[in-house]
DNA sequence: GTCTATATTCCGATAGAC
DNA sequence: GTCTATCGGAATATAGAC
């Protein structure tokens, strides 16, 4: 992959997490890139291209973080899940998820089975370390384990929005409550 | 209220809830009022004014509905509050904050300050009511109140984006989740 | 109170030069 | 691979008639 088409996909993933899909326009990508919007389209023929682009990031993004924790103990495995959107937190993103969950009816229909893809693949990966976490006594809780898992995979995504509209300590709080597992 | 501003009110709730507040325009509310776009100016002069109006409705409307479970055990309103979205499901409709939220740096000022006094209230009242009912033994729960509220708030606003996008029993599974205080 | 008509701006996208 | 130029459409909003 290119440099520019690099930069577009960088550009583009941070303005879905602060402003949205559909308030971002190709001008918001080209302007600091100095390129002209219509270069966009080389790279990306359609947004919709794009969008879907950004969400097949992610999926392949969350599937090579979590092969990397294999070795780790379950427990550590989830601190890494609750805590690896800290670094949004500063900067008052939100995940692809949130961002683009409310307004999924206008989504074009590719993306909408990208997005699908990618929270079935959280909740069932998430799924499956609370359920080995029970059974070794890493965890202790009295849901089901998929119960437990849509739990704290939608308390977390919440958190993000809470901290871009609040900017409080709403993210930490729910964090430090959902580590106490 | 004449019939005509409560009937864009209706609307513009019903497209905020759908496909969010910069995904819908003038025309998609005048048209099944078989009226102009240009009408609803008189109303609302700006969009933003209509953003407003919409949230500060929702305050009210907030206020109002907690107000009138003042004589219900503390639980009991505990379950009213996660089950009062339970008619937004079949229309895979999400909540005003949850729509809002994701795209609040793109929302006029007036409107952020609305949506975060909205946000307040709700953590207010439910800590409050959390508070209470940890005292009075009809809760059993660790966690400070406030964190508690903030969890339960932050997993009852991703339930409704979980059920538009996966259309399936996210909503469900999280809320009997969360009645099992 | 609602209308027509229009101004303005911006968006995504295409065609074709270089 | 990036450019210029431009199209078609849609959005918010305003002015002024009725």
């Amino acid at each position: 992959m290119n440099d520019t088409k690099a930069e577009i996909l960088r550009i583009a993933n941070e303005l879905i997490r602060s402003v949205g899909y559909n308030s971002f326009s190709y001008a918001n990508i080209s302007l600091p890139l100095n390129i002209k919007n219509a270069a966009i389209h080389y790279y990306f023929p359609a947004k919709a291209d794009l969008g879907v682009a950004l969400i097949r990031e992610n999926i392949d993004g969350f599937k090579e973080i979590t092969e990397s924790w294999k070795m780790l103990s379950y427990r550590q495995q989830y601190i890494n899940y609750i805590t690896m959107h800290d670094y949004f937190v500063k900067k008052h993103w939100v995940c692809i998820v949130g961002s683009l969950s409310p307004s999924f009816e206008t989504l074009p229909e590719p993306m909408q089975k990208e997005l699908q893809t990618l929270i079935n693949l959280v909740i069932a990966w998430l799924t499956d370390l609370l359920e080995k976490g029970l059974e070794s006594k890493d965890f202790s809780f009295k849901e089901p384990p998929r119960t437990k898992a849509c739990i704290i995979h939608a308390a977390l995504l919440s958190s993000l929005l809470m901290n871009k509209v609040l900017n409080n300590d709403a993210y930490k709080t729910i964090q430090n409550g959902l580590l106490a597992l």
